[in-house]
DNA sequence: CGACTCCATGTATACGGTTACATAAGGATG
DNA sequence: CATCCTTATGTAACCGTATACATGGAGTCG
């Protein structure tokens, strides 16, 4: 219909490649091949498509060069949102990584709901991505898994690649790639920073159980309690969602509920920190003289409030899972391999040694 | 190539709508219009195409379906960086809107260089996406605003529209949608805000000639000088890229260059807003006690530092832009309608009304 | 100098859908 | 009951590119 509709208007269709090989003199073949780079050598016949191909301002049409069979020229990355900026560099690394391949992006956002996920999944195999990257922490859920292991599957056999980037594998038996970083080893040297300095009450918020990654999280924590020989409260393991307003909501409730029965508090990522850090500051508990806090994620705005947190290499995250992707070998059925980045604190001013006194009440 | 790997590894081919077809027992013709929703009514025999889809876990193939005419699917949003909060709300907002009308999102980034920029939009032209939309400010060049009226015009032909987001229309003559916001009146609103308490000097941070958005912010700052009756110093107008560190570098390079000849900092953006901040802090000057600070944006972290700022509807700029340019008709050759959004500012606390004294040494 | 090789190019088909047009069946109307 | 209209479906012609195969000319070697 738009087509018509130019025409009328117009009567301009769009150039095609066979508008390009008549005003050249030469056959849509040599255009298509020499336009393809699948051409060692043509001088002369090179010029006068080039310049046919300028004077009448010709491009290709990607739907039918995709048909036509060539390789597909597009990644996909699905996340739940793109203001989230733990996605946001996530996405920014892959965008990067592709441009340098020669590839397209093509972005889905989920909303963090896994119906809309697996729908997204299915948009793109149906838009032939090369390979579709899927981003961020899921629910550990049977049925859930099995649907996106027959995904896999079905994107493996049309050529495509499924990447699990900062979530679990699905299984041995999935073509599947995995792209993690260190969640447990991040949440076990940050918690440890704290015990280190004294700290024995330490508040997680955003536990959330059978979510991938609050679950390493907290695993994490409660191992450096353990090493520590700290007894561990399970009282001080807060529920919430990895999002600003949850880590306010936490805090005040937690104090309103009663006496503070924590010297520290160890924030899921850096958005709750951001937010336990604003319901402190509400209750006239400054950070950190009063209390120490820290995060995860490392994300740019956490050096304006001086957060002590775990780093992400988010973009290398991206990054890495378009390069193994692409690199990877499309007729491989050979176990498919998995990569671990590492994580490690930054330290900056939000965390205190505690001094030696009962807490008290907030 | 990917299709002959795995038809050797497996034999399979990928399921087409034939097989839908036969397996249905019906013509491919009524398999592709059940599935589009181009059927009035069928019952019995939707049933078994939808059956025989589910049992073949089909997909159709967006190439094929783009090449034969079909609707366009997607939607294409070019910008600078996907990790710039600026960006990435305004993306967000797109995203939102296409999943509503049912569009894929296709993202680019530039990194800020026009040359990519426009590389970037003839990429989006061979995608055939039903419009473009080009975010963010943007040099003021002729040569530039002509090659990317020519661009307009060539997608325009092809049916596609493209839209400016939050940056000047091209010309009335060029067929581009305009979604813009009020960069001046903003700017001039926080500018008042800060004069009605009593600040004089005011320092603007991120100046930059030709650059569109920085100088309508520009414009608004002078103009509520002007109304104000103070004097404008150029001195007072520092040039600036709008990121987080050019913020810090340009407050340290002032403060290391004489004494302190401002009582109040208007930073271009909330990211410059973060960096001064950090750089005043650096000089032990606080905000706002000794220095007042305002940004423009209002990105969430903003909320973290109690910043005073404007609030810039970015993900209603992105809505918008998708809705307008999926709306209009799409043979329309009429005058092309521009939309402008409102600004306004939001008070925290990083301003502080002038006490009556000289400017201390910073 | 002839046979063979290699490379540039042309010819024609396939890719997997959509849709204009044709056709058949069923219902309404006189 | 004949006619006309409506609706569901089938048939076949594209859409614009890539590429297998065919062809022709130049270069090489005996």
């Amino acid at each position: 219909m738009g087509r018509r509709a130019a025409s009328d208007s117009g009567g301009r269709r769009p150039t095609t490649i066979r508008d390009v090989a008549a005003r050249a003199g030469v056959s849509v073949a040599t255009v298509s091949r020499i336009l393809s780079g699948t051409y060692p050598g043509a001088a002369a016949t090179r010029g006068k498509v080039l310049r046919a191909v300028r004077e009448l301002d010709y491009v290709a049409n990607a739907n039918a060069r995709g048909l036509a069979g060539a390789r597909s020229r597009s990644v996909a990355i699905i996340v739940n949102s793109v203001i989230s900026p733990h996605y946001a560099h996530v996405a920014q690394g892959v965008q990067t990584q592709a441009a340098i391949e020669g590839k397209l992006c093509i972005v889905g956002t989920t909303g963090g709901d896994p119906e809309r996920e697996l729908a997204t999944v299915q948009l793109m195999r149906e838009e032939h991505a090369e390979c579709v990257i899927l981003v961020g922490n899921v629910i550990a859920d049977d049925a859930y898994r099995e649907r996106m292991a027959n995904y896999a599957r079905a994107l493996a056999a049309a050529g495509s690649q499924l990447v699990l980037c900062g979530r679990p594998a699905l299984g041995s038996d999935v073509p599947a790639l995995v792209v993690e970083y260190d969640n447990t080893g991040g949440a076990y040297a940050i918690t440890s920073h704290l015990l280190s300095l004294g700290h024995r009450r330490i508040l997680f918020l955003g536990r959330r159980d059978s979510y991938t990654t609050p679950e390493s999280r907290v695993a994490g924590y409660r191992a450096a309690l353990a090493d520590h020989r700290v007894p561990h409260d399970p009282g001080l393991e807060v529920e919430g969602r990895m999002e600003r307003d949850e880590g306010y909501r936490m805090i005040r409730d937690r104090l309103a509920a009663g006496p503070r029965d924590f010297t520290a508090v160890f924030a899921g990522n850096d958005l709750i920190a951001a937010g336990a850090r604003q319901a402190l500051r509400a209750h006239e508990l400054r950070v950190p003289e009063d209390v120490s806090l820290v995060g995860f994620d490392d994300l740019p705005p956490s050096a304006d409030i001086d957060l002590t947190t775990v780093h992400v290499p988010h973009e290398e995250l991206g990054r890495t899972a378009v390069r193994m992707a692409l690199g990877r070998p499309r007729d491989s059925t050979a176990a498919v391999p998995g990569v671990m980045l590492g994580t490690h604190i930054v330290v900056r001013d939000s965390v205190r040694p505690l001094v030696r006194e009962e807490p008290r009440v907030g």
